[in-house]
Formats: C-alpha cells, sequence, structure tokens
DNA sequence: AAGTTTATACGAAACATTTCGTAAGTCAAA
DNA sequence: TTTGACTTACGAAATGTTTCGTATAAACTT
C-alpha cells in the first residue's frame, strides 16, 4: 500500500514501535510476549495492532514465511523529531527553548549529562560565528 | 463534581487550554472566535469541548452570569510538566537528556537562548556540588 | 493420521474523541 | 409584545482507538 503521509502513532502504536526499535524486525509473539510483561494484552490484540500499523505504513514486514516479521519503517530518531516538533507545537505554543529549560530544571541529569549538553551548546555556538 | 485524577488533554482540549493560559477566563464565544482563526470550527463545537474539560477538571467556570466564563484550572507550567514527562516517556524512552539534545540540535535557538541555557546549565552543576 | 499448538485474518464490541443539530431559555431591540 | 440574536444543554452521528472472539489454515507431536 502507499501513503501519501504517514499519521502521527497512538500511544499504543508508539509502544510497539519502542519494542522494534530496541530489539529489530520480530514476530507479533515476541512483541506481545514483551508487552505482556507491562500489562495485561491478549495476543490478537498485538497482532491487530501491527496490522493497522502496517496498514498505515508506520512497520513493513516479511510474510515470506507462516510468522510474520515486522519491522519499523522509520528510523527511531526521524520518528522522535516529528513528534517531538509537534510535541513542541501544542504543548509550548513552538518554543523548543522553553521547553528544553523546563526539561533541564526539573529532571536530575547526572553531570556528565549536562557537560555533554553544554559541549553541544558550545559547538552550535562556534557554528554561528 | 470531584475528581481523583486529572486525565490528560487531547490535542483539541489543549489548543482550548493554550487560548485561555494566554488570554485568561474567556466566554465560549471569546475562544471560539479565535479558535475560528485557525481552523473551521462550529460554535457548539467549541461549548461542547469546554463542557466536556469542566466534567474532567480541566477547566473551572464561573456561571453566575448567562454567559459562563471559563478558565483554565492549572497552571501553564504545572501542565507543561506533566506532559513533558509524560513524552519522555513514550517518545525518548525516559531520557529527558536525550530529548534535550534532539531538540537542540534540530531547533534553531538564537544565541542569546543558547547562552540561557548554558546559564542554567551552570547553574545546576554548581548546585551538584 | 489424529490431535495439539501456533499462526493469520477478520468482524465487531467497547470506548474515546470530535462534530454538530436541535431544543429551550434569556435578553434586547423594534 | 413580538422578533431576532445569543446562550446553554443535550443527544447523537461520525470517526478513531483498543480489545478480543471466532474461523481457518499450517506446523508440530505423538
Amino acid at each position: 500500500m502507499s501513503h501519501s503521509q504517514i499519521p502521527r502513532p497512538t500511544d499504543s502504536e508508539l509502544e510497539i514501535m519502542q519494542i522494534l526499535w530496541q530489539h529489530g524486525p520480530a514476530s507479533v509473539r515476541f512483541v506481545n510476549d514483551l508487552l505482556s510483561e507491562k500489562r495485561d494484552v491478549g495476543y490478537t490484540t498485538t497482532l491487530k495492532l501491527l496490522q493497522i500499523m502496517y496498514e498505515k505504513g508506520l512497520v513493513t514486514r516479511d510474510d515470506t514465511n507462516r510468522t510474520h516479521v515486522y519491522q519499523a519503517a522509520f528510523k527511531e530518531s526521524d520518528m522522535q523529531q516529528r513528534l517531538l516538533d509537534q510535541f513542541v507545537d501544542t504543548a509550548f505554543r513552538g518554543s523548543a527553548v522553553k521547553m528544553v529549560m523546563q526539561a533541564l530544571g526539573n529532571h536530575r541529569a547526572s553531570r556528565a549529562e549536562l557537560d555533554e549538553i553544554k559541549a553541544l551548546i558550545e559547538k552550535l555556538e562556534k557554528d554561528k560565528e
């Protein structure tokens, strides 16, 4: 199927995307086993979700074998960027900086992580010269 | 009505919250006028949404006059923090730092903004000592 | 080969969200 | 006082999401 525009995944769909990104191509069984560790979910529910995600173009699948193997259709970082843009727009009126400040202010980041961010900022500022 | 737990606002609801945060307490008419500038939406649609938001506890209202006046039930920053936590969990597997890096990497922030963030980081690092 | 387990497909119920039509009341102007 | 504009309340259609039961076929076990 062809898709002019990929829709934003729902929360449930994103949960499954996470599994596919973390573990690579996987069967319904595999996805459902991992999903079941976190919450109560039936096998056919997971199957149906993956089928819908396939129709939406969120995942691809290999159905040469009886057990189909699903795979994320997008890189995690690309999807994150899209979700981030959307989130900044709706929750922070488009201000990524405000969002960053809020995230740093209340999430306890380690010193190493803070240093990493600081280094990125300095690199960005250098690029600006 | 009493509420044990306030649900996450939907996208449409958040759009209305933004208006209430930006302009303060407002009538359905006022909200709908602003909303209509961006997209096509009927008056009773906006009314219904505000009524539902009232039932959910997202807004309060003053109904002493015929024209009810609605008001956000939460500070914008509090809501942003809640949405942010949720977003980081679902989209970045809990890593606020990764999210920040991605936001800074792809959003063009001004030098002044970058400096502001750097200052915050240095303050946080000082607090860590 | 017969029975058990495992797979997909599909329909539909249950639930949530979005949208709006219609009814009924209030208010102000003609 | 009648008319018209404006208001809230409410029901319900339209759409999207989540869940699972059932049917059917394939593969494995004994």
